[in-house]
DNA sequence: TCTGCAGTTTGGAATTATTCTAAAACTCTT
DNA sequence: AAGAGTTTTAGAATAATTCCAAACTGCAGA
């Protein structure tokens, strides 16, 4: 009984992973898709994508790291999320949904999609189109 | 008749306006005001304002259009919207509304409140309120 | 298997937005 | 006008990210 969450824990599965996305499977883009793309929906950043990389003993250049995440993201296999700190936090969850801020910390948690419904969305000016749709409710401690 | 929006032409006006925000009326905090307190709806970075200033004759430090960002922010005069391009813009528009972005060039639009609802917002987690909430359309070139 | 080249990675410098700092310049009250 | 407490300022410091040119690597073909 497979889960709906692809489980990367060998490179092969991997690789085939990265090559259907249109990217050659190089070391440090495995150690990434297997860190991120196992099914887990979660928020990173850079730095932090670096630190959790190093310790599992795959270290890489920063400029790798944001070079690996800017490539995922155009093959559509992360999603960035904006509206939070200073960092830009690449989302693994591709599903459509929307995000608390703990703007102290700046971390990021899921909004059941249940909870919240667009009905009416404006439509995109003339001559634009909607890239995507960011809904952040900022949170501060009580 | 006076319309709603506070026109902010005089020193005597802006200063008013600044001593019931419980901000001192400095030379430089009026310059600030008498631009962006107007009752114009607009979206405005630091780096813009700074240049606005100076069109105008105002010159002050970088360090302290963000010195005055704040506090106009922190007494309810501006607020920041952060889910913009890189910088942080300040949004001269108090009442509830939302954003289209264009990513290209950063551009704030507001959208029209009746064009979007959010009937049912999720609660805040226990131990934390909501700061605010914002919702951006970011926008591509079609 | 060997080779070559396009595609990748890398360390470090460069950029951008913002904050910090300590000193000089104000503002307000007396 | 003087003192105290605020503000402003220039420039240094920080943080996230991008740029760069050189070194490296995966893979297609000989």
């Amino acid at each position: 009984m497979k889960a709906r969450s692809v489980n990367l824990c060998n490179n092969k599965e991997a690789a085939s992973r990265l090559r259907r996305a249109g990217l050659r499977p190089t070391r440090q883009r495995l150690a990434v898709a297997r860190l991120l793309l196992d099914g887990r929906d979660r928020h990173i950043s850079a730095e932090q994508l670096r630190d959790e990389l190093r310790a599992k003993g795959e270290t890489m250049a920063l400029a790798t790291v944001y070079n690996c995440l800017h490539q995922f993201e155009s093959a559509g296999l992360l999603r960035p999320v904006h509206a939070a700190g200073e960092a830009v936090l690449y989302d693994t969850n591709l599903r459509e949904h929307h995000h608390f801020l703990d703007v102290e910390t700046g971390e990021l948690t899921d909004i059941d999609p249940a909870m919240v419904s667009l009905p009416s969305l404006p439509d995109a000016p003339e001559g634009f189109e909607t890239e995507s749709i960011e809904l952040t409710v900022r949170l501060r401690r009580r």
